[in-house]
DNA sequence: TGTCGGTTTGCATAGGTTTGCGCAAATTGG
DNA sequence: CCAATTTGCGCAAACCTATGCAAACCGACA
């Protein structure tokens, strides 16, 4: 329990060869005993890790994952941490990987370099897995994916018609299902605010939303894109407020824009919601359930999202590369106070 | 520009050893190419650095840091992520260490292991340096830290009498410079929202703001804990409520306990801000500046706060330890719609 | 041409661990 | 109690790069 005072300097750390000269083993059988189910007798490996607590010893994670691959640590590329889902998604998968004893190394472009280059530097460093979140693949870097070592998961966005796997909340489902709402409480004028063009959430919940409207009679809705901001949300509702036929129902692709559009017709537009204009999300940020907002969305089931995604990872752990797998997790709707349904 | 295509399997990463029989050099030479400033004819170098380039190669980042010990990875502790404020900063770092080629690794405690048990396991993993946020170190990881082989920051929190290098906002004149400005405006009954008890931040900015008031005539504020949270404020504005003589004024050790507040008030409490009290918060948080907000806070100058704790991290690149220091930068008070001065 | 100072290069080792292989010991069954 | 089998341990190679040291090289000057 006491820090160790062993007479080494500070500077050197306290390697397998010390834990096998305090044990009286041979450096294989300390490395043994921190393997699992390796073949050991449970008298010496206890008699290790005696030694190595008392060293405060534990084996170098570079040195490990020099041979095996395997250095405990998967990469996460993500581009943009301003929408605050993505910090969430992050804090969720930090503890879980730290409750399995491995850690989270984080890939964010700097501001030259673009996405390209991080994969390649990510396998460099022997990761175990690849998630890649908030960032849109181009083509040759979905060639890489293909080809990478270990597995690669898309978070929250899908490629079509490649073999990459893919976790993310059912997208279109969800913007049927708010469409369905919509037109089933009597709304007459929905409209919809897009996220960055080319984001396969916002495409994919546009699909459903549009599909939910036709299906009951309804036009398509009119559009402005709102770049999946705050602010590009506010302007959005400014805009769709110059309509002839003023919206009564507006969906925005995700909750930060929501915000923004909520602001802009209370604050700029001078509208009450609900009663004069319904406001509905997507993703159940914290802020969505703020009481100036009370925010009726779509809720992204993080943890489920996070776990299937490790389970992806995780599933080739003997190292037999595994067919990519798309994994879509159902969500649901949470009606607050935006909403009179 | 074409992707590898040499005759390896695409499990194999080209080593060393390739480029320097590509380009008919030794391996040395291959390393010393790569090392700034090395001794090595230019012609050579670029020799070698076309062959690295058609090869695809670059140089093995853990078996680089098995012996320089630098592996061109930051350490970042971080506990909790639902104060936005940790996010920014996350981010910050993250694309500031981006363009200079090094990566954070993120270490964050799981549901059972605590806090101490995370640096010794960053410093195995051979970081170069190591940020400590949103954590307050106990006792023994104090000493851990002093003895630590490569620089620890604490970003955003002090120990007092800690031989450890400190990053932060200068909390005290912080929560001095609202008490000033409150004062001067004519606010007669200022109330004080702390966040976690024993969080050096929120100590600070307490200690400051109490000086003022008390510089100016007034009596310590009556005070609740807000634990930094959302909901924390809230309860906490609306205990404030229930004084006999209700606040005027209340100064919450955050921005998300400074929402929470404005929250309590205005649905809660049904008062009016900035009419009937004023709120002022801390960190200048994105939510802040929304116009549903308009929060006037005390901005915390995330940049240069980065920015100080990576000259910092870097200032003992050749090994030689650098004495602690600590750093405090300059906020400023950004005044919005929650106040009327 | 010989020597000298300085630069460049290659060799060999280090860095800490995992793991296949051979051998000794322990275990099992008859 | 012995042979056959399993189990446990140590040796040494491998992973990939950085770097001290000495040799080789280069141009220049005497």
């Amino acid at each position: 329990m006491k820090p160790p005072k062993n007479g080494k300097s500070k500077m050197e750390r306290t390697t397998a060869a010390d834990v096998a000269r305090a044990a009286g083993v041979s450096i294989s059988a300390v490395s043994r005993a921190f393997t699992p189910n390796a073949s050991i007798a449970k008298q010496t490996k206890s008699r290790v890790m005696q030694a190595a607590t008392a060293l405060g010893y534990q084996p170098n994670p570079l040195a490990r994952g020099l041979i095996t691959r395997r250095s405990g640590m998967i990469a996460l590329l993500m581009s943009e941490v301003t929408n605050p889902f993505y910090p969430a998604v992050l804090e969720t998968f930090a503890r879980a990987l730290s409750s399995r004893g491995k850690r989270v190394m984080l890939f964010t472009p700097g501001e030259d370099e673009p996405l390209e280059g991080l994969l390649p530097q990510a396998l460099g460093y022997g990761v175990e897995g690849v998630v890649i979140t908030s960032a849109r693949p181009t083509a040759e870097m979905t060639a890489a994916c293909e080809s990478a070592p270990v597995p690669v998961v898309l978070f929250n966005r899908t490629v079509e018609g490649a073999a990459i796997s893919a976790v993310g909340c059912d997208n279109e489902a969800g913007g049927r299902k708010i469409a369905d709402f919509l037109v089933e409480s009597g709304r007459k004028r929905p409209a919809f605010v897009a996220g960055l063009a080319g984001a396969s959430t916002s495409l994919y919940r546009e699909r459903g939303f549009t599909a939910g409207l036709t299906a009951a009679g309804l036009p398509a809705p009119p559009r402005r894109v709102g770049d999946f901001t705050f602010e590009g949300g506010l302007r959005a509702a400014e805009e769709l407020l110059t309509l002839k036929e003023r919206p009564d129902a507006i969906f925005a692709a995700n909750d930060i824009m929501a915000l923004g559009v909520l602001d802009g017709l209370r604050r700029v537009g001078g509208l009450r919601v609900p009663e004069d204009v319904w406001v509905v999300g997507f993703d159940d940020i914290a802020a969505a359930a703020w009481p100036s907002f009370g925010l009726t969305t779509f809720r992204q089931p993080i943890n489920r999202m996070v776990a299937e995604t490790l389970r992806i990872l995780e599933s080739s752990d003997d190292g037999a590369p595994v067919p990519p797998s798309t994994v879509l997790v159902p969500g649901r709707l949470i009606e607050r106070n935006t909403t009179a349904g």
